[in-house]
DNA sequence: GTGAAAGCGCTAACAA
DNA sequence: TTGTTAGCGCTTTCAC
């Protein structure tokens, strides 16, 4: 900027207003300081004006794993709606492991992010983690989870409502024996309490054992729905669209009709549901509009200080080919 | 760090010395510095360190689209390899769109990356966008492409390649009336190139209708698939996974059976083509390999300044359930 | 409307 | 081994 400034014969102040779109400056100076600094091919240098006004235009997202369509598509809307206010998306990827979780937030906190969205893993024994946030000064909110001890806002859809919804789908259709497939019995709780809920309604309570847990290994998840398999199923629910399509191909090996001999659902309604041969009934959550309203909340923390109420969104039933109509 | 060299009672060199690890400073003093930077909760500022040093710790990849598998898995293992060497990497999604190439290869300049990654997709004639790099001296190569034009490292794996292997394979099995489906003959013209090569050692020289385009949404394919299925095809090539799931799908509402009465091959061998109902037969590219030789490349551009030779690796034919033995 | 100068937090050369 | 100091490139206050 300094050789800007010296060949457009202006002192530096001014080429800096100029180079800033700020006013103070004539017009004609300002084009003239523009055009010389295109000449130039000047390239500002983000590192000393982040230094200068504590700032870095950088938002940090955190999410458990960018191979999961799920979090690619998180990405994509949140990068969107970032940039739209000028800001640049800054990706933490922990692989659902507590110690990256640290190790991204004390990376976001070096480079100096000015806000972060948060998809937290986190056991509620590492949840304090987080308090570096608070500390720092540094806006963030939650997406996809909460944690009820925190009074962190958060942006999320009713996850308990969509398993609710299609589990009742199942019942009225007759379905009785319906096994439902979670990663973890106490992570997943939401999908569970959905599941139990729409049973007491129709009179019926299924007792711990439809509940079944797989790791998300997509050999897992076939070796979980064979023994499924063996108890006789009418429907297996999932709480995932790929652990439907693990679910699904073990269905062909074992010469299992899909939808007439058992029906089966995944949830978030993501690719895998959608190219699948076989298109995947499902709960869709409305991902773009989480994203839009988590950047926008996180925006108005940053901006004006308000904090905006926490939002949850509804899900909706997707019914394709692997239900019954 | 001026208030932990206060209440350590050492001078800010002494501070900075001890928390970078530098010699020259006793290990008593060190620890004592490092226990009160611990205790006063200290974070190192980044971007007054990046002013400083003109370095900032950051690797930039820039990729055309992150809802796509294969990005995403590039992404995963770029990332963990550059974390490995202690950078922090910056992501540019781009869309596909040139505008979108230029306007981060600008962002990575003005935020001061020490090396770039580039999955480029620029046309020819806005190749020059990336000499910026050159006149800025960051180092940079490209992945899974190259500009025979530019003088530029990269690091790709052989599509013609696979693709001829592929085309011999289901020539091998008698079948002749193989379509093929790209996305841009221009873009995708090595894979045709090997569908020809193949071809000519049968002895065999398919007109061009047999090459047919289509864009990447989902309905387009299946819209493009079912005009082949017109034409009769024994086997329809595409030139990746998700394509081949597009085909799938269409051949299921027409009835007609796979392998059985129609082969269908994918490229990439990605996440599409192992969770597909039925397993898909794909062409694998060793990504990971890919991606490690290429951020160590960087590196070595980066420490040593030696440019290392650029690489061309082998795929491999992954045969599933969709071609016939 | 324009310029001079201070200082953001850190590192490194040099002095002690 | 430790301390003093200059300066990285930029923004912004204040004087002119």
């Amino acid at each position: 900027m300094k050789d800007v400034a010296r060949v457009a014969k202006v002192s530096l102040s001014t080429a800096s207003l100029a180079l800033n779109g700020k006013p103070g400056v004539t017009q004609k100076t300002k084009e003239h300081i523009i055009s010389i600094a295109k000449e130039l091919n000047y390239k500002p240098n983000s590192s000393a004006r982040s230094l200068r006004v504590s700032k870095t235009k950088m938002i940090g997202l955190i999410i458990p794993d960018i191979v999961n369509n799920f979090y690619g598509v998180i990405v994509e809307y949140v990068r969107k709606e970032v940039e739209s206010y000028g800001y640049f998306l800054l990706l933490g990827i922990t692989g659902s492991n507590s110690a990256n979780e640290e190790k991204y937030i004390n990376e976001f906190i070096t480079r100096g992010v000015d806000g972060v969205i948060y998809i937290p893993q986190l056991k509620h024994s590492d949840i304090r983690y987080v308090e570096q946030f608070d500390e720092c000064k540094i806006p963030y909110l939650f997406l996809t989870a909460r944690y009820e001890e925190l009074d962190v806002p958060y942006v999320l859809c009713d996850l308990k409502k969509g398993f609710y919804e299609m589990t009742k789908h199942l019942l009225e259709q007759g379905l009785t024996e319906i096994y439902v497939m979670v990663g973890d019995k106490k992570v997943d709780q939401p999908y569970i309490s959905g599941f139990y809920e729409a049973c007491r309604e129709f009179g019926i309570c299924p007792d711990e054992t439809v509940i079944v847990e797989s790791s998300f290994e997509f050999e897992a998840i076939q070796e979980v729905a064979d023994e499924i398999f063996f108890k006789g199923p009418q429907a297996i629910m999932t709480i995932s669209d790929i652990m439907a399509c693990g679910v699904m191909q073990q269905a062909r090996k074992r010469g299992i009709r899909i939808p007439e001999e058992l029906s089966v659902t995944g949830y978030d309604d993501v690719i895998y549901s959608i190219i699948n041969h076989i298109p995947i009934s499902t709960v869709m959550q409305p991902i773009k509009e989480m994203c839009v309203i988590a950047v926008n909340n996180l925006m108005n923390i940053m901006k004006y200080g308000i904090v905006p109420p926490s939002v949850i969104l509804e899900p909706k039933l997707v019914l394709r080919e692997t239900t019954r109509d």
